[in-house]
DNA sequence: ATAAACTTTCAATAATATTTGAAAGTTCAA
DNA sequence: TTGAACTTTCAAATATTATTGAAAGTTTAT
């Protein structure tokens, strides 16, 4: 395979993973770009290289760098600005796993905590409770192993689970 | 809290979160509707609880089947179909990761395969094939990580991952 | 202070995804 | 068969989300 070929397909399909991922398109081609760049890129090459605008640009590695996947770079002399993502594959999870338990799945448990204190003793209210406290406790567990996820360096957490296999 | 507010806020919440998740709103609350209730819903009921019509509430439902999330209940003596869903809250995660797996994981895997294989000696080339390969084999740990939890019954994942805190 | 170089904002537009509802299709009892 | 009861389809309408690009804002060298 070519690299041009090969290139295309990597950037065409972060996008579209992002996308099922609750990541917008461009911000997820943006980051496919940065990680397989020798140098850091600024945002005409960004534009250049995705055929996006310059607003369009300045959005998305701004949310990048809001998600900790990015970071400016300056370079001496330079007034331009440039950006380079984190290439270590697991301090991207890491990075991920940890902004989305915040963004999701915090207010979830906040708001299953809060109505599983609905009160009543009909039959309705009465499965509602169970299945909310059930829904609470899978919750709870999935914190915890985010939580196990994120504190864990390096590969610590999948040679554990590869020894459970 | 009053049930009225909790159902609703809970219906409210389920469907946001089926957003950010790549499923889309109204799946999801039909799917928070047939977890609280007590017994099986018709389409009727569904459309009238959750204001929506008649198409979408079948599109859904199906879309909620082909996920194995929902399935039919056929009343004796009746001709309307009815649907519930499964309510073990292990077995709904087992489903997701089992499906999500399929179609997105396994695709992404197939394609760093293919793209890993690409030839060439220049510095972009080799940093590209550095790159696809370290999303492979994290993609590759992802997977084993969700075969093993598709795998294991029960809360047995959970509670191995517990022991590890 | 000025102006060039650069970044950010945001209203307008475009693209995408979802929803509707009426028509077509199916099933089944009589 | 027929027609009532029900389900499915899908083109059009609506709603949501992403993108553009020009104007406004900022920074820095002189």
């Amino acid at each position: 395979m070519k690299y041009s070929e090969a290139k295309e397909k990597y950037i065409q399909a972060w996008g579209t993973l992002g996308s099922s991922w609750g990541v917008n398109r461009t911000m997820a081609q943006i980051h496919a770009l940065l990680m397989i760049s020798t140098v850091p890129l600024s945002t005409e090459e960004l534009m250049e290289e995705l055929k996006i605008s310059r607003g369009n640009t300045n959005m998305n590695v701004r949310a990048l760098m809001d998600w900790g996947l990015a970071e400016k770079v300056l370079v001496p002399g330079e007034r331009k600005e440039y950006f380079k993502a984190d290439k270590n594959i697991m301090n991207i999870g890491v990075q991920v796993a940890k902004e989305r338990k915040r963004r999701e799945l915090d207010p979830i448990i906040k708001l299953l905590n809060d109505i599983t204190l609905v009160e009543g003793d009909t039959a309705e209210v009465k499965e509602f409770r169970k299945v909310t406290k059930d829904l609470q406790k899978f919750a709870t567990q999935t914190e915890s192993v985010l939580d196990l996820f994120i504190k864990s360096n390096q590969n610590w957490f999948f040679k554990i689970l590869g020894k459970l296999r």
